[in-house]
DNA sequence: GCGCCTGTCAACCGATCGGTTAAATGAAAC
DNA sequence: GTTTCATTTAACCGATCGGTTGACAGGCGC
């Protein structure tokens, strides 16, 4: 298993049923049987796609009677943006800029991001 | 295989490894001999990193005599970045705010991201 | 040419992944 | 208490993953 943070979350991400679930919880709260009715794919997969995102904490879930509500928990996704920021002047920048950045490098002033 | 654009990447971004690789290259092009330094692993192991990543379109490879250096695509990663922008409202607005929102929710005006 | 250095390919390995079906759990409804 | 609905667990499956070792290929120095 992965303990690594940032690893959990990139890789819950790295399926589209998982991100097309997070994208419905946007609209809001719904249980595995709503969550489910888009795919063409049985009630335990829906469930064991629930379970990984929630791991990641992406999500989280409730429980109200008989129904495990999964709602989304949009603070684990700012950690992947702040990852991801580092490397926002590597693209900001123009291209020419970055040839020269990566070219003149080569002497000091390495400063990349941590990873 | 997923032929999935976005899972590529995420998918490439989910092992510490090959976050440490993308790091790395922030300093400019390296080799796989100079890539593969830091870490206690043989050098076939790397250089199948470089190739997800290669595949995921996050690096590209140059040929320079028996070399093959690597370089960063930082496009690539603005491609996540703007998926991942979709969420920021969810978390950028104050908790309240998104429980205010995600209950309200139930009559009208999902307009979810795309996934 | 020969050897050396760099890198990849091929085959294998155990572990994890994404899915299945069948059975078990929990709470509500009757 | 039995049924019914919502969900999870368990066991299994084939495919992929991350790593290994060993053989192979390309380009340079001598």
């Amino acid at each position: 298993m992965q303990t690594d943070d940032l690893s959990a979350k990139f890789a819950a991400l790295a399926d589209p049923t998982r991100r097309a679930i997070l994208s419905r919880l946007c609209e809001g709260e719904a249980s595995v049987n709503e969550l489910a009715e888009p795919f063409d794919m049985s009630l335990p997969a829906v469930s064991k796609h629930l379970k990984v995102l929630e791991m990641a904490g992406l999500i989280s879930r409730g429980r109200e009677a008989q129904w495990r509500p999964a709602r989304l928990e949009p603070m684990a996704l700012k950690g992947v943006a702040e990852w991801l920021e580092h490397y926002r002047r590597y693209w900001d920048s123009s291209f020419d800029r970055l040839d020269a950045y990566l070219t003149k490098i080569q002497k000091g002033d390495p400063r990349g991001p941590r990873n």
